[in-house]
DNA sequence: TTAATATCCTACTAATTTAGTAGGGAAAAT
DNA sequence: ATTTTCCCTACTAAATTAGTAGGATATTAA
């Protein structure tokens, strides 16, 4: 499961791409707007930003902004930036590998499954974009 | 991700698959063959016990052994007893489901999305069994 | 140059989940 | 009756999650 943290930061990347082109937008009326506990959208917001997909301006008429376009932004990158790996064990995992022990990888018929598992569930997460999330919910 | 102790039950499952039709099979043995501490192995075991999936028999000649044949177990059945819900949002578990505050689901873009990827997730998790798992490692 | 606005940064905390461990109880076989 | 083996309750340590607190820094504008 998604943790809430990024379910927070699905939320509010919605917003700042239903904003696209409207330059700066500020934390707190994501906060508002979608409900999102203001300091800890700060965090989340930030952790989006130093990963290249936001920018943000200081100050008067300053605020977040995605740094490209919604349709470019895949619900794949943003999982794997606040959530972490996509697969459901690590061994398997194209960003986030880590050997398992105590067991021999080509063998592993666990391993297989869990590789087929993976390809089908990105095949959705690195098509889909925030756009679409936009689309779907007019 | 899955948890470890997922991950210990489709070993140890596998194991016993492994044994199908040739009696019951000590969990020392399991936890020994497997690499998976034993006290916690006990606590797993009975889970899937009480969930249906195994059967035991205590006393000497005693020990756990499939209820169904492996063909008939599927990783999505194991992962929603030991893990919990498949879904990566609880609004769209068919197992697990609740309701989220502050969303319309009939035009929740997010959901829609988890729906898709729900869908394909489990198109694999429902059909690949633990004869697959066996089959693959072979 | 000062005040106001808004993000940025570090650190802390409470609650929950995960990954076990401990110790005996109960049933079955011999 | 003794041994074998699973069964059950409860406890604990470590890690993760979900925040909060408080000020530092950059930008704008009077």
């Amino acid at each position: 499961m998604l943790s809430k943290k990024t379910r927070y930061a699905l939320r509010a990347l919605t917003y700042l791409g239903e904003n696209y082109g409207k330059g700066p937008v500020l934390i707190s009326d994501i906060s508002r707007e979608k409900k999102i506990p203001l300091k800890f959208l700060e965090n989340i917001l930030n952790e989006l930003k130093k990963a290249d997909v936001l920018e943000s301006k200081k100050g008067k008429g300053g605020g977040y902004f995605l740094k490209a376009s919604p349709k470019k932004i895949s619900l794949a990158k943003v999982i794997r930036i606040v959530n972490g790996p996509i697969a459901l064990v690590p061994c398997v995992s194209l960003n986030f590998y880590e050997k398992c022990e105590d067991c021999d990888e080509k063998h592993c018929g666990i391993r297989q499954m869990m590789t087929i598992t993976r390809d089908a569930t990105l095949k959705i997460l690195e098509k889909k974009t925030l756009a679409d999330v936009i689309f779907a919910s007019a």
